[in-house]
DNA sequence: GTATATAATTTAAGCGCTTAAGCAATTTTT
DNA sequence: AAAAATTGCTTAAGCGCTTAAATTATATAC
């Protein structure tokens, strides 16, 4: 293994100066500066991390903690993953995953890693109700950011999806669009999150003074073919909504696949409009438009978010909404 | 930071006696192994991964490398890393993400942590043919295990899809419900496992005495609407195919498309059979068969040989293939 | 009862790096 | 011209652990 050793020997320096100048504190003439970068890149040497972390205390790594079992819609997991990865590659810091796979058991492997000093940041995904991670990562003083909340994080750094303005768009893109009767499907999911599209989607509709009726937001449902028989009684009524507002994957397929059934013609008879964008949607028949892009800028934000928390960690807490963004295509006309 | 220091005084021995009760060595008596276990309870100690990293040249960390980009169809980049995580969690192991953005780089960065000797091991991801990580990993003789693999990477341990198996499966199944004339659809994918497939597809038409027609398996599609165009033009001809193997999402969704553009009702006038499967292939209209199931298997079998092979760098490389699995919908009867 | 093997534990060196403190040479201040 | 500050570099300690070698205690052999 090369080591501060040899370039220090073949640069003529001591390792103190090395390392200087490998952590660029500045103190370092610039004529032996070019002579220790020559014999690092002569020598091909790379700085072992775990030397600089038993040294510095700092381990330059983070992780991202999530179940990934959960990851099916609502957010595509790959994207997410990149969107941090983009950020710490211009970092010093690398990327940890800490798969948790088991629920039961998730906070117990992150308290060891905690404890064992594993990472010096962590991006938690998956938050939920009374979420035990949240906890240790307080009490070992880790410095962390969520990717979704709950309504209990409030104080804490997070980047989550605006609803709020996700409903909204959705609506009233339907809305100018001539559609005036819109439901919501979807199924029951992450923590908070089913009751807040809800509580925004009839508010919007009120505010926009829709006609509405109970059953066009029901519960959301508990599986697939609820969901269908739910969507087969909304949409076969002779006043029947013209848009619907699908929430997941599984929501904007079995709406197509209900509209099909009911010989209803998209965009013409029911328009269509899903949650958080997939690939897919662009090769469905048709293709479906979406209010949210990228789960990729809810992983760079946090990753953002962290580094700056990791160079300040007396920093004010960041609440940050990523806003939505229409993706159109030809569902909704 | 509770270190093995503290461990030793609260056991009343020495540092050494406690690293060794931690690495199971066998050379400490019951008496105090017991002492030792409980000051490691109580002060709740974990040991510093990057400690021993130093002192024993192992970092017990594995890295998953892989553009992460190119992961949208084929596989699923979550089960894969579940699949590996659940092999590492009962391991000593954790993993590394290395999600390479940028392809043109991807191996610089690559060589930089290999020299950085940031990971015992690694498992690598979407092989190219004359792929310099490879070249890489060998220089710095880092264990590593692929998934998937070109014909070039015969003599090294992978874990590879058997395309043979599953166009076999694929072909048979539809041609065990009485679907004759079998066309395949995809698109310019993966170094090498379109010319498999197709090479693969062939043969066991023909062994099978199958009508085959060239225009059936043409070259892959190099677009969504160059695939579409193929599609009805070889389900509009007077003969054409009643099934469809459709080996990408993208496959599967075009030729749903199409089918219904053509009013060819699925199963009875055309049958679908998709490759990997998705969940979402149980939501479409109708739910679509595939010939694989889990990318999970992939990603935990390579974790597998990538651990013995940690354990025992001499031994013989190790090449395995996933046998497909029929996962039965209704778009076959 | 002494020699010898075995078991249990400790000593001590060292893994590759960071960083406070020290020293020498040079520059600036007064 | 002496004192003070600055610059550039080195010395040396230490981060938390592993592990070969040394030491001590205990069991077995003759």
């Amino acid at each position: 293994m090369t080591s501060i050793y040899d370039i220090a020997k073949a640069a003529g320096t001591s390792i103190a100066t090395v390392s200087y100048v490998i952590n660029k504190s500045g103190r370092v003439s610039p004529e032996t500066t070019a002579r220790v970068e020559k014999a690092i890149r002569d020598l091909k040497y790379e700085p072992k991390s775990f030397a600089r972390a038993l040294a510095s205390g700092q381990t330059f790594t983070i992780s991202i903690v999530s179940p990934l079992t959960v990851y099916k819609n609502q957010i595509s997991f790959t994207q997410l993953i990149n969107g941090v990865g983009e950020v710490l590659e211009k970092s010093d810091y690398r990327l940890f995953m800490h798969p948790t796979l088991d629920r039961a058991n998730s906070w117990l492997e992150l308290e060891a890693a905690a404890r064992g000093h594993q990472m010096d940041g962590v991006i938690l995904l998956h938050v939920q109700l009374q979420d035990k991670r949240i906890e240790i990562l307080k009490k070992e003083s880790i410095p962390f950011v969520l990717i979704g909340r709950t309504e209990e994080n409030e104080g804490l750094d997070y980047v989550d999806a605006d609803i709020h303005g996700a409903v909204r768009l959705a609506v009233d893109h339907l809305a100018e669009h001539g559609y005036q009767k819109i439901c919501m499907v979807g199924e029951k999911g992450n923590a908070g999150v089913s009751y807040r599209l809800i509580e925004q989607f009839k508010k919007r509709i009120s505010e926009k003074n829709l006609p509405f009726q109970p059953a066009w937001c029901s519960n959301m449902a508990e599986s697939s073919e609820e969901m269908i028989s739910d969507l087969v009684e909304i949409l076969s009524g002779s006043d029947h909504p013209t848009a619907v507002f699908a929430v997941s994957d599984i929501a904007v397929l079995n709406t197509l696949k209900v509209a099909r059934q009911l010989h209803l013609q998209i965009p013409r008879d029911l328009a269509v409009i899903g949650y958080a964008d997939n690939y897919i949607y662009q090769y469905l028949d048709p293709p479906v438009s979406a209010v949210f892009n990228g789960a990729g800028e809810l992983g760079s934000i946090a990753a953002q978010i962290l580094l700056k928390k990791l160079l300040d960690p007396e920093r004010q807490t960041e609440q940050i909404l990523v806003s939505p963004e229409l993706v159109s295509r030809q569902s909704v006309a």
